[in-house]
RNA sequence: CAUGCAGGUUGUUCCAUCGUUUUCUGCCUUUGGCAGAGAAAGGAAAGUCCGGGCAACAGAGGGCACCAUCCUUCCUAACGGGAAGAUAUCUGAAAGGGUAUAGCAGUGUAACAGAAAAUAACCGGCAGGUCUCAGGGCCUGCCAAGGGUGAAAAGGUGAGGCAAGAGCUCACCGGUUCCGGUGGUGACAUCGGGAGCCGUACACCUGAUGGGUUGAAAGAUCAUGUAUACCGGUGUUUGAGGGCGGCCCGCCCGAGCCGGGGGGUAGAUCGUUAGAUCCUGCAAGCAAUUGCAGGGCCAGAUAAAUGAUGGAAAACCGUAAAAAACCUCUCGUAGGUGUCAUACGGUGACAGAACCCGGCUUACAGACCUGCUUUUAUU
RNA sequence: GGCCCCGUAGUUCAGUUGAAUAGAACGUCAGAUUCCGGUUCUGAAAGUCGUGGGUUUGAGUCCCUCCGGGGUCA
């Protein structure tokens, strides 16, 4: 049933509550225990572990703090566009997890001043995927 | 047509691809998944400035504080909100718009300037006395008519009166206040009569009305988990502490309480979306609003969904060249005004539910409707 | 989501029962002292009191609106 839920998750570019990470715990953890790293306007931290059943191989949190923008509207749309472009690369880091069998957990952060298209971000989060995968073949 | 002013309505649509949350039905078969059908942010969701619902806790009672409101009548669950008015004042050419308005019994303050900021004598005017070098000086008293000031100067004008003056007296005018009539539900307006009653502003104050406190991280249920080891202070009828806003009295409970230090949990469900509800019609009312009838069910997320990308349409704005029409004259393949269509480019604002409603305030590209104004200019 | 507090020279603060010149310290600048610098002394500049309205003759102070910053809740 798990290898089933694999092999759909792979041609599907859907993204579930499952795939969220939620609750107080685990959040800190991956805040105290996680690895950063910068990019151009994004920060990632990532904390890698092995694989349990019944959760997805990645789970992830996107956050653009209060204090770059100040109103609601601009934090949504920038947040829907990351989550698009995740939704849209994400299976390359799958396939690469499964072979690995391990498991991540991810916090994207919103690091840039200004307001991006939905390319430039694309762009940027498809580096940041392809280097996390080929870290884990290493 | 243009120009403003007031009030109201609205706040893009469609397609493709890939997705998110949730309700119902069916199937697989149960931590769930799949299929089908349906629903999915605003006029301000914002600020949190008011008011209410709802919830918990508290309520023997009394006094004093404290806070809010303040022209009238009405609307409303309630309000500091709204509607229709009243008076005064500022502003605009006008339609209009802004601001203020409970009471004066008492008390206080009014810098600088000015004689004086309120039981006004500095200059000044007058009377009497006295001295004199005959210009006047000094002393005593009376006087608010004139005086550079100031935000504000002791009602205004005229006459009488007086030593000189003064509401000191009278006439008219303005205001205050009392009595009566008329109109109005009322604020108030208006008419008649009386009282010489006559500076302004603010604050305290006085009066009326309202306010128990805390907020959904309220609160309820379930699950998980644990230890008050030790130290200091204070206390058990000589009464600590508590009775979730302050003080005092009073009443009730009554053996722990406070500080340091230490240990555990930090998950889930309900609350949580059917209501002062929405739409349509009719009726009452100047209006805010209310009543009746019929129909509808309309987001419920929780590190927080309601979308991302690409394309098209209509709308608006700008530019371009050409043409119809009109106007002007130095009548020329001249200049100007300019509607519709075309091409290109641009714009689409303000802004994201977090228990729910009623307002207020602030932000906002535009579009539409209704009523009214017209100084100047055109027809 | 709710509830509170604060915005004054470049910086840290006074001034908050309305009265006109908004003050202090540090810093800055100029001069003196020194061969030069520091220390020290003398002097000066620097504020639309967060923004916009209102009350008042007069507002940093009182009232309202908006803007910015900070705290708190179990």
């Amino acid at each position: 049933m798990i290898l089933l839920f694999f092999i759909m998750s792979k041609e599907s570019q859907s993204f579930g509550k499952a795939e969220h990470l939620c609750g107080i715990t685990t959040i800190n953890t991956l805040f105290e225990k996680g690895r950063s790293r910068n990019f151009h306007f994004l920060r990632i931290i990532y904390l890698a572990g092995d694989t349990i059943p019944g959760i997805p191989p990645v789970r992830i949190l996107i956050s653009v703090p209060k204090r770059i923008f100040k109103k609601a509207v601009t934090r949504n749309l920038i947040k829907r566009r990351i989550r698009e472009a995740y939704r849209r690369n994400k299976s390359t880091l799958f396939n690469a997890l499964e072979k690995q069998n391990q498991r991540i957990d991810l916090a994207i952060l919103w690091t840039g001043k200004e307001v991006l298209s939905y390319h430039e971000i694309t762009e940027a989060l498809k580096e940041i995927i392809e280097r996390l995968s080929q870290q884990k073949q290493q």
